[in-house]
DNA sequence: TCGTTCCGGGG
DNA sequence: GTGTACGGAACGA
């Protein structure tokens, strides 16, 4: 750590083990290390000067308080003025005193002057700003202690349901089961005390779960008011604190209280992780999840186990009462799962915090423009002794997009796929395109470590053996500087004056060369004979022509990779048997290997019945096979197996989450009757949550039924045979003429005279008028 | 039908 | 003293 630009990027001060940071206003700062070799534990008081910025000296009396200093700093930005006292709400007080009296009206906070004017950060991240530490040096992630708990209750409302039993894994990965043994208000505050006692004796640096700050910390903090229970989960006194937050706990407060307020809690000394923030920072690269629950995702990403029990939400307490085991096992289940996704993709996280000068949590909650690049460049502003531009609103200019071209729908074979990886940030750093206002050059300059740094991390990841920590660490740093680095077009284009550089031209740049970049892939493709399928943004699908081996594809690619700037790479990203095109961003894809991957909204929705999503991957799968007459059978088979009442009625049901009360749809009821609360009342339910997931079907006699364990086959055939048609053999329109679609999807109770015998017919590609 | 708002997750 | 995801589904005239 020599250089200044790494200096920008990881803070100067090498401070070993720091696993948390609480910091007050009067200018104290905890420090909790960890030792990396023995393990243990230190707790450290150190001591910093509180700073601000300012961009004028209206408000301060140095001479009055000689405890202040100003600095000026250097370059133009506005915020220029870094004042220090030992004590921040005295100076913040005299600061509004005298502004009161120089505008000759209340001044409440700091927040009134508006951030053109100031910049004060939390003590944490004051400390970690002025300090140049960060969390984390030398230690990997499985140095930290982490606990997770996980409750189980019987409802989502805590101002009426309760706590039965909560799941604890300790440090260690011991699972333990504590239970109410009833439902009375004594057994839920034992209950809650034991977790306490367990939470004090393990003593973690983390505690996770999975929606910790979306459920299980609001209901927790309010069962615990509502008894009277103390929740000292912190490692210093008192009970749960409080933060602003994007997602988090809706703070109930009173009907006319503003809306939306939403918090997150905070344990001092320790961390409280979420890991549904790390899912979802995940799936924003990959866009592979099938969902964001923790069962869902532990399934895809291969860490449940093969017995793992399964139960739906609104059933778990009724499943106790009966199946205490089974409950047991499934919320044992639950912690461990936490635990295994935590290791797996919150490594970024973990990484972020050895950069940015905030905390652990914070980082792992927040997004990376305004949470990670806009700490970096105050830090790296401060320590160049540059005065920081105050963030300015827009001046009008709208933002342009990326570019989306549909070349052609139907069936095509021989399919490749080519993109530019990172292609935004590639650009930035070609073109060396950065905020107007970044006199430093700071963004650019961090950009380009990142970016080199990432390629050393991701090699040095490859060398080492898997499954060791080395190895972890070094993915989890690379997936971490790859957030950040794409990122940083997301904190150009930033609209309004949310970040502090934010740049809409600069933003447009950016677009309008990938769009460029883009245009030129494509013609340059399309001119070595190849047929242009889709291009989005930063990639391309298309065609190449008969007798092209894979040698000649990756030619291709090649040829046109050595026509972009340096620094954009071109890459080949992978090659399929086959392709059915359907609309922008909704295609199918048949692998060399067999396997059908299907992408976008036509053919992946969570409403969709399962008969039809089951008909539409088999015969997707045959049409891209060339098996246009097994296509045929499979629609016939599923017309056969509707109408004769063969499928079970889960298969022809939807899932729907519910959103009204019983009141609240009683109150509309006689306007408009909705299918899955005709269903509920059918069935004779009074009483359901919102949020809560049915499933729900159309009936013979045209109500509504409702699917639970029982299986009455008493659906609407016909209804089903329509959507069966129009929406789901519809999606294969595309593949076929218009007269050749009748005949593969004609009804066999409908006989035409004229059709075309479905052995001769074959897949059509249709060019579409999209040029470049 | 169209624009706007809400939601994702947790029991 | 938070952060501008994104794409579908539900809502409200």
């Amino acid at each position: 750590m020599n250089c200044r630009e790494d200096e920008w990027l990881w803070g100067w001060d090498p401070t070993p083990g720091i696993v948390s940071v609480w910091a007050s206003a009067d200018g104290h700062a905890l420090l909790w290390r960890r030792d990396h070799a023995t393990g243990k534990l230190s707790r450290e008081l150190d001591t910093f000067v509180p700073w601000m910025l300012l961009d004028r000296l209206d408000d301060l009396r140095p001479e009055s308080d000689p405890a202040i200093t100003v600095r000026e700093l250097s370059g133009p930005g506005s915020l220029r003025y870094l004042v220090s006292a030992p004590d921040l709400r005295a100076l913040t007080t005299s600061i509004l005193q005298n502004a009161s009296k120089r505008l000759g009206r209340r001044v409440a906070t700091l927040q009134d002057f508006g951030k053109q004017s100031v910049l004060s950060l939390p003590p944490d991240e004051q400390y970690l700003t002025a300090t140049g530490r960060a969390y984390f040096r030398g230690l990997s992630f499985d140095h930290l202690r982490r606990m997770q708990f996980d409750l189980e209750t019987t409802g989502l409302d805590a101002a009426r349901d309760r706590i039965f039993l909560i799941a604890v894994r300790d440090p260690a990965g011991a699972v333990e089961l504590l239970e109410a043994g009833e439902l009375s208000d004594e057994a839920e505050a034992r209950l809650i005390r034991r977790l306490v006692d367990r939470v004090s004796a393990a003593d973690p640096d983390v505690i996770e779960n999975h929606n910790l700050h979306g459920f299980d910390l609001p209901f927790l903090e309010r069962r615990a008011r509502l008894l009277r229970v103390p929740l000292p989960l912190g490692r210093i006194g008192g009970g749960l604190r409080q933060r602003a937050a994007q997602r988090g706990a809706q703070l109930e407060g009173g009907a006319a209280a503003p809306p939306r307020r939403r918090v997150r809690y905070i344990a001092p000394g320790r961390e409280l992780i979420d890991t549904l923030d790390a899912v979802i920072r995940h799936d924003f690269s990959t866009r592979e999840l099938p969902g964001h629950g923790l069962k869902e995702v532990a399934r895809h990403l291969g860490i449940a186990g093969p017995d793992r029990v399964t139960i739906p939400g609104d059933r778990i307490y009724q499943v106790y009462l009966s199946d205490p085991g089974r409950v047991r096992s499934y919320a044992a289940s639950d912690v461990e799962e936490v635990a295994g996704l935590a290791k797996l993709l919150g490594g970024a996280a973990f990484a972020l915090a050895s950069m940015a000068p905030r905390r652990y949590e914070r980082l792992a909650d927040a997004g990376a423009a305004t949470g990670v690049i806009d700490p970096l460049l105050v830090r790296a502003y401060l320590r160049a002794g540059a005065a920081l531009p105050a963030h300015q609103p827009s001046d009008g200019t709208p933002h342009s997009g990326a570019a989306l071209h549909l070349f052609a729908t139907g069936v095509a074979h021989r399919v490749v796929k080519a993109d530019v990886a990172s292609l935004y940030p590639s650009l930035m750093r070609a073109y060396r395109i950065g905020p107007a206002r970044d006199h430093l050059g700071a963004m650019l300059a961090l950009v380009d470590r990142l970016v080199e740094q990432r390629l050393a991390a991701k090699s040095a990841a490859r060398s080492a053996p898997p499954h060791s920590p080395e190895r972890h660490r070094q993915e989890a740093m690379s997936a971490a500087m790859k957030l950040v680095v794409n990122s940083a077009y997301g904190y150009l284009a930033a609209g309004g004056d949310l970040t502090r550089f934010a740049d809409v031209h600069a933003a447009n740049e950016v677009t309008r060369r990938g769009r460029e970049t883009l245009a030129l892939m494509c013609r340059e493709l399309a001119g070595r004979g190849v047929t242009l399928l889709e291009a989005d943004t930063d990639g391309v699908y298309f065609s190449a022509p008969e007798g092209w081996d894979e040698s000649a594809e990756r030619r291709a690619v090649a040829e046109v990779a050595a026509l972009l700037p340096e620094l954009v790479r071109l890459e080949f990203e992978g090659r399929y048997a086959a392709m059915l095109s359907h609309e922008p961003k909704n295609y199918a894809l048949l692998g060399y290997d067999g396997v059908l991957t299907l992408r976008g909204v036509a053919f992946r929705s969570s409403r969709a019945e399962p008969f039809g999503e089951k008909f539409l991957r088999r015969a997707i799968a045959l049409l891209l096979r060339g098996e246009v007459e097994g296509v045929r059978e499979a629609y016939l088979e599923t017309l056969d197996a509707l109408r004769g009442h063969q499928l079970p009625t889960r298969d022809v049901a939807s899932r729907v989450r519910l959103t009204k009360s019983p009141a609240k749809y009683l109150e509309s009821q006689g306007t408009r009757k909705e299918l899955p609360y005709e269903a509920l009342i059918g069935a004779g339910r009074t009483q359901w949550s919102v949020g809560d997931r049915i499933l729900v079907y159309r009936t013979r006699s045209g109500g509504a039924g409702l699917v639970e364990d029982d299986d009455r086959r008493d659906y609407d055939a016909d209804h089903y045979v329509r959507v069966l048609r129009e929406t789901f053999a519809a999606r294969l329109e595309r593949a076929f003429t218009a007269e050749d679609f009748e005949a593969v999807f004609a009804d066999p109770d409908q006989p035409s005279l004229f059709a075309p015998a479905v052995e001769s017919i074959r897949a059509v590609l249709t060019r579409e008028p999209d040029t470049i």
